[in-house]
DNA sequence: TCCATGGGTTTGAACGTTCAAGACGAAGTA
DNA sequence: TACTTCGTCTTGAACGTTCAAACCCATGGA
């Protein structure tokens, strides 16, 4: 029962031309203030939405974006896509844009996808999550010329200046956590992170690397890495603490592997490591502030998710809205490149 | 550079009229099998895909599914979302329809959201979660004839058959995990619920209630309802064991609850507890099976909520799909109620 | 007086698809 | 033979919007 209401119908009303109406919306300043505010009042009177549908056959213009949903790989760090999509939905309604999910399972299957939505609902931009090494899916949309932003800085060299991104500085995350961990008194602070080479990886090993360093202390066989299950974390930081390493604090690059170390902190094996510096607990840093992290109580990193998500409206909506030229020069926005903040709670 | 095929470039290399094209690929038997070929081969070679804004202007479909995503309450329990929305995307995909997002702050947005979505992109339909009592977003979708359905039963009583739902049978859960505690030797089960009147609450308290009930024990005062933090369920969780209940084991109403359960029954103060029992430690079942229950390995109730979602997406295809007749008269499909399963951990 | 200027408005056309109606020939029926 | 039916295909028209161009009228300068 819903009235449809179409621009032909407020023209009338308001008797003026279509084309007046479609001014007064798109181009205000051309009408005469008088006419525009009846044609306003008209709008809101018979509750008149522009239809995208019709809109989009004119312009080619769908004010959609669109996003993968990934499949929560291991669970812990499912919610950290989720929060990000939340912030996302919302920046982009803020600046008239909606937010369209498709799933894929791999590089090439979104690529597919890519083909698939261009051809049929022709979202006016991609944000790609989860970039990593040789990525063919920028490369692809870079070829076709069609704007995306992606959240995760390129890691390949070459491709660095070629699109717009924003990301998480995972260094500046570990080396505030690792100074926090020397400003309590631990001096040997271990890492456990996965294997390299990973963009994400080696970026906060990095931040905690460089800050042992500036401190003067040799890190040397002070890092382990594996893959990122609980299961893992325990096996690798019980190697770490049960050697002769002197080991008492660890900063991890996620919470699932800091979950883990948590575990093995606590197991009956390492007691003696507790009675020999009572004054010093195994400290343990994790890496998302998931929710998994503060039930347990682990001090975490926080990413500010929400600004993520809103730069990276920001960035696609500069890039659509400027004219046809700049978009095919390569004048990409400036990238984009936010702080974590560290949340302290119990285990460190 | 995208070359933008239309039906027309299609009919022209294959020798045939627009509306033989479009009939090849809406209504296949009434084109000659031999011309119908031709037409596909075409169709492939030049990568023709249907051009969605089209389309809809002619037919009214968008074959966009709307649906909203909540701003993790409290953490927690947000992945749950997160997973239905995963498979939400994909089911949708694989009947020809793509999910489209918006956010909410509460129930009278919401509905302001229906109007402009439906004035502007004009989805086929809305998938609801969060139903509950006295919910006003179904009601004005179901006077606006706008079909959805919801994911969540209709707690007020009248409005039962009016809309399709699709619903995880919380009672069946909760008297599952009652008689694994059962089975277990255990005798006085607690319940750690929300406060009345929740849907979702009572309805998981009352499997356990009838549990206990048929195994002939009297649950009175083993129950305590409490908001859903992890330290509101700990202070329930204290306040029930320490009681003289000689409660041993804990069914909780969400992992929230659950985790805070597990600390307060791990706290020295109730060591008394576990000696006075050694052969019956102190067992503790969370609700949804997130993520957290995994990494602390809390016993828990899993929903089948990619399940969930594909009887979602059939329902409301059902609904779409069928002749305008049927969606006017009230034969709204089946309700579907699925069954959680126990997934068995540490905890119980 | 005539023409150029420019603000404000209108008119036709087009975007790519599908609906409704019709055209055409072959085959069946009276 | 003529009329109907059927299978196959084609032709306009329409969905609701915006672009491009034209139109109208008041103003001002030559």
């Amino acid at each position: 029962m819903a009235d449809k209401v179409t621009i032909a119908d407020v023209a009338r009303v308001a008797g003026v031309s279509r084309q007046t109406v479609s001014n007064v919306l798109n181009t205000p300043d051309v009408v005469r203030q008088e006419t525009r505010q009846r044609v306003l009042d008209v709008v809101g009177e018979l509750g008149y939405r522009v239809n995208q549908a019709a809109r989009q056959m004119r312009t080619g213009r769908s004010r959609l974006i669109a996003i993968r949903i990934d499949p929560d790989r291991d669970g812990i760090n499912g919610s950290v896509l989720d929060r990000f999509l939340h912030g996302l939905t919302d920046s982009a309604a803020r600046s008239g844009y909606r937010v369209l999910l498709y799933t894929a399972d791999d590089d090439r299957s979104e690529v597919a996808t890519f083909e698939d939505l261009l051809g049929a609902y022709e979202p006016d931009g991609f944000v790609l999550t989860g970039t990593h090494h040789q990525d063919p899916r920028a490369s692809w949309l870079l070829d076709k010329g069609v704007p995306f932003v992606t959240f995760g800085r390129p890691w390949g060299k070459e491709a660095e200046a070629r699109h717009p991104w924003v990301d998480v500085d995972g260094a500046a995350g570990t080396a505030a956590a690792t100074r926090h961990l020397l400003d309590a008194g631990h001096t040997r602070i271990g890492f456990l992170g996965w294997p390299s080479p990973s963009g994400v990886g080696d970026d906060r090993r990095e931040g905690w690397a460089r800050t042992l360093a500036e401190a003067g202390i040799d890190h040397t066989d002070l890092g382990r890495a594996t893959s990122d299950a609980v299961a893992d974390g325990e096996a690798a930081a019980h190697d770490l603490l049960g050697s002769d390493s002197g080991v008492t604090a660890l900063v991890c690059v996620s919470d699932s592997l800091a979950v883990g170390a948590l575990h093995a902190a606590r197991s009956p094996g390492l007691a003696w490591r507790v009675d020999a510096r009572p004054d010093l607990p195994i400290a343990v840093i994790g890496f998302d502030d998931t929710p998994v992290a503060k039930a347990v109580g682990l001090t975490s990193l926080s990413q500010p998710l929400k600004e993520a998500a809103a730069s990276c409206v920001t960035l696609l909506a500069r890039i659509l809205e400027g004219t046809e030229t700049a978009r095919a020069s390569a004048a990409s926005p400036a990238p984009v490149l936010l702080e974590p903040s560290l949340v302290v709670r119990q285990s460190a």
